[in-house]
DNA sequence: TTGTGTTTTATTGCCTCC
DNA sequence: GGAGGCAATAAAACACAA
């Protein structure tokens, strides 16, 4: 004990004690051996108040046997022997801290469980139902407080802990789950650099489609110009022949109603006027110098556009 | 029996509140 | 300034393995 030594009486059944001297002296500082003793059952000042509690013919007794037995609360001080040899014995006798009762402990749990504070009412009212020092009864409460602290700040540790361990696995799902998305962005951004590749290929089969439409287109009109120049020169026109039943009435000047001709010439009417086919439109020498005829002209002379729009 | 670790009782010093 | 609470600590009491 820190600070000096503490003397104490034995009861009956303490643990290791005698049981000559009963006398309820539960607990006194008393100062070193370097130091001149204090009258008896003068409590220094700054020392307990209750180290010394005698009250008349009954003396507090608390320290009966730990693990049961008989046990009294109180016991009569004039009930045993306190010789001066045993008041000698007593006083060089060392420390003996004795533990409470079982039925003490119990008692002092259920009123814990109650209230972990005492009030002075109750705390003096505690001790004298356990036949305890106040002054006992409120360090029992401190150290049953401290112990509930520290049990208290193991829950919580363990209950952090678990919290910790659930954020853990979390973060680990999330940054998982983060790298399978990574994984997607970046397949598709290879798919939209592939993107422009595409386009051009696109770009270059619709170019190739356009000009073989427009080659066709100008085979078509020169044949259109040479059957004119020729009509120019003769100016009778051709007679029809008189077979008409011919399935080959090889009427030269009159337009090509095949089937294959016709249809070739709708699609590439068609085909020019949608809008794929504006991108590389066949155009003609002077169609570079003149401006369109209208913005919806697309390079083509107007009665050529009177012509495919006819067509249509 | 003994050494060692844990629990319990008690003290001390400091702080806060009234 | 006194009462009471709390943290730190001492030391006895206790439990238990070797």
């Amino acid at each position: 004990m820190a600070g000096g030594r503490v003397f104490s009486c034995n009861n009956t059944n303490s643990v290791g004690g005698s049981n000559n001297l009963s006398v309820l002296l539960q607990s006194q500082r008393v100062p070193s051996s370097s130091e001149p003793m204090d009258p008896l059952f003068i409590p220094r000042p700054g020392s307990s108040p209750y180290s010394f509690f005698v009250s008349g013919t009954r003396s507090m007794v608390s320290f009966e046997d730990v693990h049961g037995g008989n046990r009294s609360f109180f016991r009569s001080f004039d009930e045993e022997e306190n010789g001066d040899e045993d008041l000698d014995e007593y006083f060089h006798q060392p420390e003996k801290k004795r533990r409470l009762t079982v039925d003490q402990v119990q008692f002092l749990e259920k009123s814990f469980e109650v209230e972990n504070k005492l009030e002075p009412e109750r705390k003096t009212q505690l001790a004298k139902e356990l036949g305890l020092q106040p002054r006992q009864v409120a360090i029992w409460f401190q150290n049953r407080r401290a112990r509930w602290k520290t049990k208290q700040l193991e829950k919580d540790y363990d209950s952090l802990q678990a919290s910790f361990d659930t954020l853990k696995a979390d973060y680990g799902n999330l940054l998982k789950e983060k790298d399978k998305l990574k994984q997607e962005v970046l397949s598709f951004e290879s798919l939209i650099e592939f993107k422009p590749l595409f386009g051009f290929c696109l770009i270059l089969i619709l170019v190739y489609q356009v000009l073989q439409l427009t080659d066709k287109l100008v085979m078509k009109e020169k044949n259109n110009s040479e059957l004119s120049d020729v009509n120019t020169v003769c100016q009778e026109p051709p007679q029809k022949p008189v077979d008409s039943d011919s399935p080959h009435s090889s009427y030269p000047f009159e337009p090509d109603q095949s089937d294959t001709s016709q249809d070739e010439e709708d699609n590439l009417s068609k085909a020019l006027f949608q809008p794929s086919s504006y991108i590389f439109p066949k155009l003609e020498d002077n169609d570079y110098s003149d401006p369109p005829a209208s913005s919806c002209s697309y390079g083509f002379h107007v009665e050529d556009h009177a012509f495919w729009s006819s067509a249509y």
